[in-house]
DNA sequence: GATGAATGAGGGTTCATTCAT
DNA sequence: TATGAATGAACCCTCATTCAT
């Protein structure tokens, strides 16, 4: 059972913080969208604070899945690093939810010591699968700064969607994606 | 009286983002911080969410001084959009507390009329500022896009530095803003 | 079954009560100590409340069994008295858990009749345990205020006792008794 | 105002405790008993327990207060002693209120450490208070051990006292109190 | 203009109790 | 007989707001 509640809630909380904000995302709000009571938050996680740490936790899982996901479709290293950006804005994997609630979380992080932690986590995944496929066609010193330049890149793409889902669409991200790498490619 | 009340309770709420988070800047922090009474907050701004919609724009503006604040140095286009995308960060205008205070105000976009608007406004001009210059390095179908790339690093490298300011410091910011437009410019 | 679960249940509270406090004695914690599920309270003892009614009586019973059991070595009516007193607080009957647990019950006779009614009963046992006794050794008109005088002592270093184990240990309580039951014998 | 209001709830506080038992003595009852609001509770004692223990130190000092009230009238160390006790239990300082709440504060004594504070020194304030005179009537090495014994009997007329008000009343406390002083003395 | 004492709605959390299994 | 997941009322506490001074 406690997979399947924790699971719920989860979902729960990154519908609320979407719906209402990180601020009015209350527990009874959270537990009535789940269809559950207040009772059985404290029950699956030891208090709200854990309930939040661990939809972000979930958050950063889903998004590096939708990093990889596209990987496999992609041969050549540019091919590559346009998926990997592409991947953070799957619809399949990431939800306008999903990526609303993490700017949520992703402000609480000067704060937070859990949220900063799994923030952290998530920056070297994805600093990890860029820098292999920059290797490849960026010189050798420049691949640190170029991996930081994309991350910060898709984190700024996220902010843009968020605020404005219609004229920031996937197709303008992807369009950013390609001309970057592109770019990338020729400065080597 | 009332613009230097307005001024110190604003500074006063930039502070207290920054040093407690978004949620825990009570009005009575921030009236304490500023040296005056919880009362005054209700007087001068009709409530808490004045007070911060206030903030806000306060922060925005002092945003766009800064990106234009460097421009008088600045020559060629390239020099400019550099300047530009340094002056979002430039320590004279931004400190460190307002770009955090800034991400704060973010997270709420989604669910806030007010700061929506004023998000969108700060988005408007800064992509006012960067087009001009775009239009005389990129193919002109090219502008927009390029424009809106530009604007989304920028809040990516915030979102970066707010978080590791040590690592993700002023210098790696200007060199990522340095190859970013000499890419542009290569690609024409 | 039900008198083996009983008694589980009710040494549980006691260790509970003992351990965590009146307050923070709660279902959860005493059926976990008892090594029982929560529903097995409920099902035994109709509601928290008769769990601890029925605690409090086992140990008024288990109070008077110390008292008593200590008077077969007894001969005179003084040694026996001394039985009476130091029977309140023999390990081998009362246990520290069991007279910290009492002390809780005790502070909340005022508002609650089913202890109250415990409380009066164990009061007349010991005062009958008493007054056979006393009348041996101290005028008639004497009986029953100096029976009362002995109860109240006994409470008293109970709760002395309670606070203080390593100082106000069985031996000042046993010299406390030889004392007093001394002074009333020479008194009459 | 302050001083008015920390008063105004603590004698809330007691009469409430006495009313409905220290378990449902909550904040609520008390601010509502005291004609106050909620938030007035944590304006002035930072939180329930800081309330709690301000109130039984009041009680510990009107207690110490009428313990040396009656001294004044008393002139051979019998009659002060005598007042001591008596003054336990005097009406104008002890309500039987304060007695009642006094005993539910001595049952959390042994999972709090800022109540077992305050009655250690009441403990040893009484103590002083009676050592001195007991010094004057009996032999020097039976002073601690008869001391001891008089607040165990102070301690434990106030549970019967509580428990039982009109059969346990003050006239049958002062004559305990008497004969007990009297076999004292006799006893040397 | 300025204060801060006072309010009370609403927050997170606990826990006795129920009930389907 | 036994379980423990689930409930929701009630707890303490915070804090934006008001208002008499």
């Amino acid at each position: 059972m406690e997979p399947v509640r924790r699971r719920q809630l989860i979902e729960a909380t990154i519908e609320s913080i979407h719906q209402d904000g990180f601020r009015d995302a209350t527990v009874a709000k959270i537990s009535r969208r789940a269809g559950l009571s207040v009772g059985l938050v404290n029950h699956y996680f030891d208090g709200k604070s854990e309930l939040l740490a661990a939809t972000m936790q979930s958050l950063a899982a889903e998004t590096m899945a939708g990093a990889e996901a596209l990987l496999d479709d992609a041969s050549t290293p540019e091919e590559q690093l346009i998926a990997i950006i592409d991947g953070n804005f799957a619809p399949s994997q990431r939800s306008p939810e999903a990526i609303s609630a993490w700017l949520s979380f992703y402000a609480q992080v000067p704060g937070n010591q859990d949220f900063a932690r799994i923030q952290r986590q998530m920056d070297e995944t994805l600093l990890g699968l860029l820098r292999p496929r920059l290797e490849k066609i960026v010189a050798a010193d420049k691949v640190d700064v170029r991996a930081n330049a994309i991350v910060a890149l898709i984190y700024g793409m996220w902010l843009r969607h968020t605020q404005d889902p219609e004229g920031f669409n996937l197709d303008v991200i992807h369009q950013i994606a390609r001309d970057h790498v592109a770019d990338i490619a020729a400065a080597g």
